[in-house]
DNA sequence: CCACGGATGCGCT
DNA sequence: GCGCATCCGTGGA
């Protein structure tokens, strides 16, 4: 079931971790695909100076000012980073989708991706966004009109499973806890040693 | 106009 | 695990 406006009205911690075990999906080039949502990372309007949103308003952040429910897309090392717009409008805070569980759709993501490595397919935020279509036409899409991208409620994990870590790739705010992981889900990125309870 | 670096990923060791 | 390709947005000249 499509998830209501209002659930991306909450915190972007509340949302990241919420997130994980709902399925996104995507209708690009006439195609659906989706797949679970097992890693998420937080981004903050307050206190957090990894977040694209430190550096004020430009065009390419705009999406995060908006409304809450809304796609943010930004384009880096030739790659797609999605985001979902988070909490309330002129707050500026996101929650960035890094991997997913492919679900269905699979052949056409391996056509996009080049490789029928199931481990390869959804696995990073760029991967992600390659194996879904997700370019920059995505960013502002509002994720309750089941156009372009959508998520829906599917809680396919357990709350316990549920694994916080710092954020991968980030060069300020190194030390905040704001990745969360499926723990022990064979598609979740970065070291073993933040996937893995063991 | 140009230099720089980033919420990355690939290929090779 | 590490080096580097790749490219667009941003900010300073």
């Amino acid at each position: 079931m499509l998830l209501e406006p209002s659930f991306y009205q909450q915190d972007p911690l509340t949302i990241a971790r919420a997130l994980l075990g709902k399925r996104l999906v995507s209708r690009m080039e006439r195609k659906r695909t989706s797949g679970i949502i097992v890693e998420t990372e937080a981004y903050l309007f307050d206190d957090d100076s990894a977040c694209h949103a430190v550096r004020g308003k430009t065009k390419s952040n705009l999406a995060m000012w908006g409304p809450f429910g809304r796609a943010y897309v930004y384009p880096i090392h030739a790659k797609f980073c999605f985001n979902v717009v988070t909490g309330q409008s002129g707050h500026a805070s996101a929650v960035l989708i890094r991997s997913l569980q492919p679900d269905s759709g699979l052949k056409q993501m391996e056509i996009r991706r080049g490789t029928t490595d199931r481990s390869k397919l959804t696995t990073g935020p760029g991967r992600l966004c390659q194996a879904m279509a997700i370019d920059r036409t995505v960013d502002h899409c509002d994720l309750s009109l089941k156009r372009k991208i959508w998520i829906e409620s599917a809680d396919l994990i357990n709350v316990e499973d549920v694994m916080v870590t710092p954020r991968i790739g980030v060069t300020s705010a190194e030390d905040l806890m704001l990745r969360f992981v499926v723990a022990n889900n064979p598609f979740v990125s970065g070291p073993k040693k933040w996937r893995c309870n063991v």
